[in-house]
DNA sequence: GTGAAAGCGCTAACAT
DNA sequence: ATGTTAGCGCTTTCAC
């Protein structure tokens, strides 16, 4: 004879057997100062004898409030999004908030699931680290609850924001490749990711301040390892080979870089290649792959700073910060051989 | 004059919108057919206009169940379970389930915090990708809701696992090491987490099966980048030096790797290295790491399969899924140079 | 088919 | 300092 949902004790159960009202318990539980040292005790005991976890559901119910910060995750598998995690999780931390992950595999109907779980669940407040969704689908959550956006800049009202400048980060990796001596430099776009778009645009503004634009070529790629090993394959298909290239972002300068050495081209001294993120990936040994860096984990301390104003200080006007990016130059980057 | 938290729509308010009851409200938002066609017309309706959305947090205190698969994920910068997550989901997503994420950091105070915040959430079950964890803390939380392990091995009758063979992953290392003609085999092991004494007994026993007990060298390390760098200084500070490097996993082995080059070792020529997991990381092509492959995707499915078992169909006793490791030699492992 | 009513486990006034 | 009471927003009998 079974039940289906087994029963866990309420905070009835424990007032019972502590022999004191549920208010008490309640009071005990969240650690109130004005209750006797000995009912104190009564309750605890009686709480740990029958192992009662306070119900968070109910509370939350009650409240009106979940304390949780909703995070959605574009793609787990980049270190860029993880390392803003990192940010997010010690700021809340410090400001006893609990972090939750919705991931979606960079898909922008899961990251639509996963937002739609987060406000249903009642996130006090989201962190979308999460390039791909609809800025309407985005729009509408802000209505509901404070939402932050990470990595991707917004201009709306509703909707702070913390990013880098991207344009001006792409400038900078082509003003270094153009200081190397490279004229012929290529750039695999990041697809729909964000701030693909501007980093395209900037290395295409950037050419042209340095009158190449006969040498503007963009081709389409996108922000994982697969994304970056076709933009090479589709680079070299065809055309005149460049002597540099600028990826999207770090994953996806690693797939252009195996994707290279596969077929036979040395990096540096055939190809110089760049990337945008300065993940860990980047900096490892092996790899040491010239990057733009954004400094990930104080960007996802800033994104819970920015919706707990919104949450605790009321501020109703948004805020978007707008990060100067910086060039880490590694191995990866050399001047062009001379032919 | 402004509330200190807004109220969103409820039921009640579609139900007076739409001139019903909430319970037919209900019924609607549900997807139950026996309601007509009108009437579900007028409610969605109303929901629509008033931007009504389910409140996830009073459904789950009414049926005492969450429909949320808690994973309390140990280290968010391993490739190896963000590799496992992907099963989960998909899993998870199969037999409409939510995944909630909370991670760790590799510490096991932060893991209990996010094992009590699930368990306080009231996940309906919970998969811990947590090596670091007491494991009576893990049973504690067993006795509330079905509880697996992922890749550690279990033999409480309460919770469930799924892990790979940790002993004859690491005979297999030893024995392909042996093959290559290798007698100095030392291994940097993955301290406290889950597996690394099992690895680590392995490899001893592996090496005695060789008759090469006195060339058993187990140095602590662990299961980051961090360790495995510490573990490569610890070993090359003293003794004799070996032609072969077995590291506990491939995160700590991408550490060894780079300390190994910074100190002008030259792998696999001056030294043969080899990892754990067969994460993405070991296929990098400039990384190539000869590894042990774990099936993490399908892992992850398993557990979710496991806990799901106990949740709808009230099994009681435990299963114990037992995988055998595969041995993926790339290049980092070779013949050791002649002497 | 639809509505009324009784809770789910807790917090927050309000009494005392 | 402690107990009583009225919900939080929903699902679920149970009537009609």
């Amino acid at each position: 004879m079974r039940e289906g949902i087994p029963r866990r004790p309420t905070i009835i159960d424990v007032a019972a057997k502590a022999g004191v009202s549920k208010s008490m318990v309640s009071l005990v539980m969240r650690g109130s100062s004005d209750v006797r040292e000995e009912k104190r005790r009564l309750v605890l005991e009686a709480a740990d004898a029958l192992g009662y976890r306070p119900n968070a559901v109910a509370r939350s119910l009650v409240r009106r409030r979940t304390n949780m910060l909703g995070v959605v995750l574009s793609d787990l598998h980049n270190p860029f999004f993880t390392e803003v995690i990192d940010g997010i999780e010690a700021e809340a931390e410090d400001r006893s908030y609990r972090t939750i992950i919705c991931t979606a595999s960079r898909q922008s109907s899961a990251e639509r699931r996963a937002l739609d779980t987060l406000l249903e669940l009642r996130a006090d407040a989201l962190i979308l680290a999460s390039p791909m969704i609809e800025m309407d689908a985005i729009a509408r959550a802000s209505a509901e609850v404070p939402v932050v956006l990470v990595a991707r800049p917004s201009d709306s009202e509703a909707i702070d924001s913390v990013a880098n400048d991207d344009p001006t980060g792409a400038a900078l990796v082509v003003d270094h490749l153009v200081a190397l001596g490279h004229r012929r430099i290529a750039h695999v776009d990041g697809g729909g990711g964000a701030g693909a778009a501007a980093r395209s645009a900037g290395y295409v503004q950037a050419m042209q301040r340095h009158g190449l634009d006969a040498h503007v070529r963009v081709i389409p790629g996108s922000y994982t390892d697969e994304g970056g090993r076709q933009g090479v394959a589709a680079l070299l298909a065809s055309g005149e080979r460049p002597t540099a290239i600028f990826v999207a972002n770090d994953l996806a300068a690693l797939g252009a870089m195996s994707e290279l050495a596969e077929r036979g081209l040395r990096v540096p001294d055939d190809m110089s290649l760049v990337g945008y993120d300065n993940t860990s990936l980047a900096a490892v040994r092996h790899i040491s792959l010239t990057t733009v860096d954004q400094p990930r984990p104080q960007m996802g301390r800033q994104a819970v700073t920015l919706v707990l104003e919104r949450l605790t200080r009321d501020r109703t006007t948004s805020r978007h910060i707008l990060i100067p990016p910086r060039l880490v130059v590694r191995g990866t980057t050399a001047a062009p051989a001379v032919r």
